[in-house]
DNA sequence: GACGAGATGACAGCTTGATGACAACGTCGG
DNA sequence: CCGACGTTGTCATCAAGCTGTCATCTCGTC
């Protein structure tokens, strides 16, 4: 197993007994934990434990390595309940095992998602959300739908039927609805002139 | 195209240029991407780029969605060397496409892990089980549906259409069916906010 | 000083989503 | 075959707050 891993190009530590594995997560950070369910406690003890005990331990302690427990098909509740990450049932192919580590670290970077920025401002746009300086922003739909827009072309000057065309669907509202909807964002933004007007074009992203 | 896959009850997004594409790909996690071999760049421009040089920017990237490419006859030798799962050369039956994207999809599922989990929330999409802090919840069918694609996309908003075309096959249910299978969720959960409403967009799994 | 573009504040209609009730449907057990 | 039950879609209702419109005001420009 610890072969197989290795040819996938992951580094392996191998130890044959919990107290072994105990010291080495002290020592070093690992991205990822194999466990087998059924462990010798010490390097010379015969008998064997069940490692999820000693997993619920580790979680209390506070570390969270994300943990794949190696599980016989016989056993009784998977390890799931006391704080592992995933399981596979013996026997099973290597190549899953691999795919299962692999999809473990690689979970490990999660959070990111696609956020527009400028200056102070931060649009998370698959959370839908919007920071000023940190602070959490309530933006209604057609708000964040506008700076949206905007947020997508900064600096550049951007008519109000280009908002319209890009922000409103169908229905073309009356002559200042884009107006009121901009003086909402700015109210919004607290007083920052972040969004200018620019007398007979429109509206701007910019800095002072 | 798009709407023959969704007759084989898959979710699909459609976009018609890379930037776009790559954008998409930003935002939501997929379990496939089909990608046509020439296409434009940007949503504006007429010429187009060969999608393979794209391909394999993503994978440089990170990116490890499966990818089927659609590829001319008289294209020289076709998108797998540059990371593609797999290709379909034009013209071809849609039937046959849908074949292959299933496969794709269905080999991608032998990799994926059993147990997604946020916050005290764990399901087991093996065992068809989910837990609110180690506590067994009974979920209808439909209520895990929905709660399953809210996990795998923690955190993002997720549109009632986008949880229709992903949970309910064919039949489009009412308009406010989703909105009743959230409510009854959340009554499951027993009152926590973990599915926030985004009003204007749709639902968002996310603490506090 | 007149004019027009944009800002502002108030306001009402209406959309949106929450909620509870209920009927249709399928399943299971007797 | 019948009845009980759980699931799921639909409807009516309600409250909240979004959004569009209007009237008025400000400011810069000519």
């Amino acid at each position: 197993m610890t072969a197989a891993l290795r040819s996938a190009a992951l580094a392996v530590d191998d130890v044959g007994d919990l107290m072994s594995a105990d010291v080495q997560l002290s020592v070093n950070s690992y991205d990822c934990v194999v466990l087998d369910r059924r462990l010798p406690e010490r390097p010379d003890s015969v008998d064997t434990v069940d490692a999820v005990v000693a997993l619920r331990e580790w979680r209390e302690k506070g570390r969270e390595v994300p943990v794949l427990i190696l599980s016989a098909l016989d056993d009784e509740r998977p390890g799931l309940l006391s704080g592992a990450d995933d399981y596979v049932i013996k026997p099973f192919k290597v190549d899953v095992l691999i795919l299962r580590v692999l999809n473990l670290v690689r979970r490990r970077g999660v959070g990111r998602s696609p956020v527009l920025r400028y200056d102070d401002l931060e649009m998370d746009t698959a959370r839908r959300e919007v920071r000023r300086a940190g602070v959490l922003l309530g933006l209604t739909a057609k708000e964040f739908a506008v700076l949206e827009y905007l947020l997508t072309r900064p600096e550049h000057v951007v008519t109000r039927t280009e908002l319209i065309d890009a922000c409103w669907d169908g229905d073309v509202p009356g002559s200042n609805t884009v107006d009121q909807t901009i003086r909402r964002l700015r109210r919004k933004l607290h007083g920052s002139q972040l969004i200018q007007t620019v007398p007979g074009h429109g509206y701007r992203l910019s800095r002072e």
